[in-house]
DNA sequence: ATGGCCCGCTTGTGATCACAAACCCGGGCG
DNA sequence: CGCCCGGGTTTGTGATCACAAGCGGGCCAT
């Protein structure tokens, strides 16, 4: 049948199917190992094939899946150096940018992180895993956007889309009590205006989330 | 016509057009905001539209290309900001992945270095951009091997994959008479095992390579 | 009972096609 | 003389199909 039988708005299916994997991988919904198919894919997302495969291809790119030597797809199992590696990478990007978001931060924006992490909170009293993924990367992600640099941004939420299924992993066998407390040392700085102490304060909340993550 | 007329050895159609692409744009052989159409690049490569659908795409997704909003393909021309935030990242990993190398570096690499930038004084003297830039490359990628940090190396070669084009139009318009000083400092300082002189000569090294690029 | 082999089904790959939108260029109108 | 519009052509998108390789489970022989 070629009939194209929904309106389809204006995202092109390779988009959606695209961020709708890569949302789910960053948000560690899917564990490690866990294998996709090309036609499952399709199924879900109610594309064929051809999107599918463009999206994950775009995905391998970004080290979000890998192939296997026949070409299955699965989420990666990372190994204890390659996490080392990508902590400190977080660690020198994410420093960076936070440095670079200081200068440009007005009370807004600390409020702002001030909710999130309250939010934050939220998730983890309610050992909800996923939600605390999704608010920790939305509480860095805000900060970041104001240091008004696209580049760098990417380059760190890549690096949080090859950590998305390992923290799955992690988060779902600990059973964590309190709010990352290194937060409030960010939040502190930012108001301080105090440009080491928060890159300190960025680099511990990077370093100490990933250190428990290596096995 | 369904029959396969080349033995098609073990590469993929799709892995040898993105291959093939990547080096092109990565050694500054594509000027800035060059367009290219899937059906070119397929008859160039020999294959139909859908394997050079998948590297356009895999391309784009690290960088290397952009699409239009009616999904035209073309090198990206950068603005003088995103050139400046590519330069730090390249800063950031590379001297953190030139201090990693630093312990590891032995005789051989040291004396591999200098065989390569004799080569790049060659390059230099012939007036041939494009060898300048691929051994340019070649040496940073021989000296990062040692770091045995393969996620940063990616990440650095993402970074100069993004930068091919400007540098294509830099090398283009410029004429260098002097090979690159900087990397004589790299090579004395790992001679010296001083790992504050080789951070500072790679951050120099990169920094001076990108500042003329601003317009 | 167990180990190896074979067949069938699943899966990725790449070519082809129908279609819609964008682009280009030339002619006509103000 | 310049601007706008209209049609032919180019170009990307996504569905479908033929094919090969892989993986698994069941069957047979020892």
């Amino acid at each position: 049948m070629l009939i194209q039988t929904r309106p389809d708005p204006s995202p092109s299916a390779h988009d959606r199917v695209y961020r709708g994997l890569r949302t789910r991988i960053m948000h560690g919904e899917i564990e490690p190992g866990h294998a996709l198919t090309l036609r499952g894919i399709g199924r879900e997302f109610d594309v064929s094939m051809t999107p599918a495969r463009e999206a994950v291809r775009r995905l391998v790119a970004e080290g979000a899946l890998q192939l296997s030597s026949s070409g299955r797809v699965s989420t990666p199992d990372l190994s204890n150096e390659r996490i080392e590696e990508l902590a400190a990478l977080r660690a020198l990007i994410e420093v960076e940018l936070s440095s670079r978001a200081l200068p440009r931060a007005h009370m807004a924006l600390i409020d702002r992180l001030q909710l999130i992490n309250g939010t934050i909170a939220d998730a983890v009293q309610a050992h909800d895993p996923v939600g605390y993924i999704r608010t920790n990367l939305e509480f860095h992600r805000t900060l970041y956007l104001r240091a008004q640099a696209p580049a760098m941004l990417a380059m760190a939420e890549t690096v949080w889309l090859q950590l998305g299924p390992t923290m799955c992993k992690l988060y779902g066998r600990m059973n964590r009590t309190e709010a990352p407390h290194f937060h409030r040392h960010i939040i502190a700085a930012l108001k301080a205006g105090d440009e080491p102490g928060l890159r300190l304060a960025v680099r511990s909340d990077v370093t100490q989330g990933l250190r428990m993550l290596t096995t």
